[in-house]
DNA sequence: TCAAAATTTTGAATGACATTCAAAATGATC
DNA sequence: GATCATTTTGAATGTCATTCAAAATTTTGA
């Protein structure tokens, strides 16, 4: 996964310089989003030099998908948590789905995933990435799910494919709260997706 | 709706200028991707400068949203087509979805219209068309959703707010379509959205 | 038909950027 | 402590969108 970023090496100047670099980028992406942030401003946010910046991470591409990673990586807790809590799997599906959705309008993380959509035809090297954060929620939803459906609380259905469906219907949803369409929120964009969610996996019976 | 671009004034060297960039940038925008396309490369493509088209149309945000604009109206013919054909609602729904869905990996329309959503933040004068552009899809899909709940198609149900979510479903397979994502296609996102369909609006009884 | 007025068209600045790179600084190794 | 490797710098480079003043062309009104 690394690459040569971390392999031993030690630090001269900066103390972490990934983490530093990664939380800096996500602070400039929330002020001015991805594409208006620059390889000087971030630089001068972490007290280096542009040209630093780059030799380490090889690209802007790279300084993003990284920090949307390292964005990701943070809802991994929770989502274990959710997981580990038991209890009724449909009952916690609204907080997956709420720690799916970007809190709002302009959210890092969401503007994010936006923005590398956009340069993934450019830079195809941005896939597996994207690939490898993609599974991890649909991992997650599912392996949710099948504690629902062992639970007996609704039919054994196709329960990756409902996943699949889901996150599709969430990830139109969050486009849209984060480029602020208005009249989407986050509360009307759960409860569609739970009105999907209960009417696909309805009880049993 | 047009800005001063066509108030009665006669053109000079161009041919129906407006036609001839969008459908040059379509093309370019086909092959270079809309971030790749640049001025000179449209202007050469038209036979002008660059610093012409950007007269002619303000700014290349301008000149995308437009594209986008002239490439969605090339839709409406073929709804209209749908919603008069009459029969069967269900039976006409997936060709509903395929003129929705992109033709395929980089289908410059849906390039576009992920290129747009990442701007939209920094320009925010491009929501109103986005807007205007989805509304025509929603109200063609919940026409079509009513002619099938008045012929007895399916239990009357909640028609705008079914055409939301599955638009939202179809947001999300598109954006994966037209970037590539592996194993993500037309017909598999078709199948999945007449799933859906077929399960939130199945027969009354 | 012609001259002023209005509009279009050009192409050369401008200013922002990501990226590159050679040199300088710093740290590791023996 | 001298050599080697790595990190860091900051000054080019090259690419763009955008601006703008000047030139070309068209329209208007007599």
């Amino acid at each position: 996964m690394a690459r040569g970023q971390a392999r031993g090496t030690v630090r001269r100047r900066l103390e972490r310089p990934r983490e530093q670099v990664l939380e800096a980028a996500m602070e400039a992406i929330a002020e001015y989003g991805p594409a208006e942030m620059t390889m000087a401003e971030l630089a001068r946010r972490v007290g280096t030099s542009g040209g630093h910046v780059l030799y380490y991470f090889g690209s802007k591409d790279r300084i993003l998908l990284e920090t949307l990673r390292w964005s990701e990586e943070k809802h991994v807790p929770g989502r274990a948590a959710l997981l580990a809590a038991g209890g009724s799997a449909m009952d916690r599906l609204p907080a997956f789905v709420e720690l799916y959705l970007p809190e709002g309008a302009a959210d890092p993380r969401w503007l994010l995933w936006v923005h590398v959509w956009g340069r993934t035809l450019a830079a195809p090297e941005l896939r597996d990435t994207q690939a490898e954060l993609d599974l991890a929620w649909h991992r997650d939803l599912v392996a949710l799910l099948e504690q629902g459906a062992r639970g007996g609380e609704f039919a054994p259905a196709d329960l990756p494919g409902f996943s699949v469906r889901l996150r599709a219907m969430l990830d139109g949803f969050s486009t849209q709260i984060v480029i602020g369409v208005p009249g989407v929120t986050r509360e009307g964009s759960l409860a569609h997706a739970m009105d999907y969610a209960r009417q696909a996996l309805g009880r049993p019976g």
